[in-house]
DNA sequence: AAACAAATTCAGTTTATTTTAAGTTAAGCA
DNA sequence: TGCTTAACTTAAAATAAACTGAATTTGTTT
């Protein structure tokens, strides 16, 4: 398997290009968009890893020309904490999956498998994470044969939660991405709406639960 | 990112945590050169800001220090107009970058974004030391296949152990950057809290321990 | 306007972390 | 060796954070 590394901060490059190799794939690395794109048009990578802020033509450019040019080899993008916007969350550029720095080899590597054995294509409408998965266009948690529909600040915060596997998630970022900068809203309106949530992940069955982590957020865990 | 301000004037040093802070890094402020320098040292930093002329030890002093102990931590001067000398400018004390007061403070945040990407930005998610990794998106220590999860002091004091491998951390730092400097925490705290991370390290199997050094503090070794 | 669902607020309860304190062990040194 | 002091360990107490059920408010739909 062949993956293409786009990526302008040479030393993270090169941490990639490594963590890549260790597991035997093969890796080309390349330090601006404009290489990224041509690159990546070859068509020849399984996946590619391509950062957001790039030199010369940014991530999300390369990402939609070259789904205009019907090149869908599948793509993961990098984006810094600051930059998970729903533009890369929605994945709307064409983008497969996207991963936060920082992040773990692991997490990567896992990233990478999945997506190859997709191949591709899918556009992704769903979230996730062991016997769980979260519909995007409906709102709905699904474990199984049993489904509940969740509230607009539920799903919300699930989507957080599922976007952010293996990452504890601080409460102050729920607030601000569920409720907003200029929300009052506080710690406890989070809480009440964990709670809700682990009722529903109860009734699922679901082997995921929601872990606390004591002054700092949440974080999914699977029950093994 | 975590930047550290060194600064004498009140105004001064709360104007720029101000700046700092608008732009979504943590900031820690300290006052003299001495505890700059301890603080420093700690490499939780991903950029120090450097007042020049400073109470107990200047700023040429500081950085000086620092990189002799092979701290390489990125350091920003600040210096008044006439201060400007060959020494500034040559930055041949060790410091990557300065800046003549006055500022604004998009020149400042300029030059910070400039230095933490030279340094590697964001680099891997995790703090090693022989088996054993610290995950800092996660509080989670982790040898082999086990993982514990830590309490937030706990994973503090960890951190600067690794973040000072092979210098020995004082316990009086434990006190300062855990507990922070208004705490009336003593000695007997940082204690309990070494050997709760004993245990954990006992049950995680990691050929790391804590060494005591008496009378001044702590240090992580590797058993062989 | 009634009916319903979603969202918020609040108070009482539960739980985990942190602190305190006291007894024990180990290190350094005369 | 024995004395002194620092460090270690544990358990209990104190504190603070998180949880949750229920009441209330808000907002939407018919």
């Amino acid at each position: 398997m062949r993956i293409l590394v786009v990526e302008d901060e040479i030393r993270l490059a090169e941490t990639l290009a490594q963590i890549i190799k260790q597991n035997k794939y093969s890796v080309d690395v390349v330090n601006d968009g404009e290489d990224g794109y041509d690159y990546a048009m070859s068509g020849i990578y399984d996946v590619i890893v391509l950062d957001v802020m790039l030199p010369k033509m940014n991530g999300f450019d390369v990402v939609r020309e070259m789904r205009r040019q019907k090149n869908h080899t599948p793509v993961i993008l990098l984006t810094a904490r600051g930059e998970v916007t729903d533009k890369v969350t929605g994945l709307d550029c064409g983008a497969d999956d996207y991963l936060t720095k920082p992040f773990s080899p692991e997490e990567l590597i896992a990233r990478l498998r999945a997506l190859s054995r997709r191949k591709g294509e899918v556009i992704m409408d769903e979230l996730v994470l062991a016997d769980l998965e979260l519909i995007l266009s409906n709102n709905i948690l699904q474990c199984g044969n049993k489904t509940v529909q969740l509230g607009l600040k539920e799903f919300e915060i699930m989507r957080l939660l599922l976007s952010n596997q293996n990452i504890i998630v601080p409460k102050e970022d729920m607030l601000l991405k569920v409720w907003g900068a200029e929300s009052d809203a506080e710690d406890n309106n989070v809480e009440v709406y964990i709670s809700f949530l682990r009722k529903k992940l109860a009734y699922l069955n679901s082997t995921v639960n929601i872990a606390t982590i004591r002054k700092v957020g949440y974080r999914l865990e699977v029950k093994k």
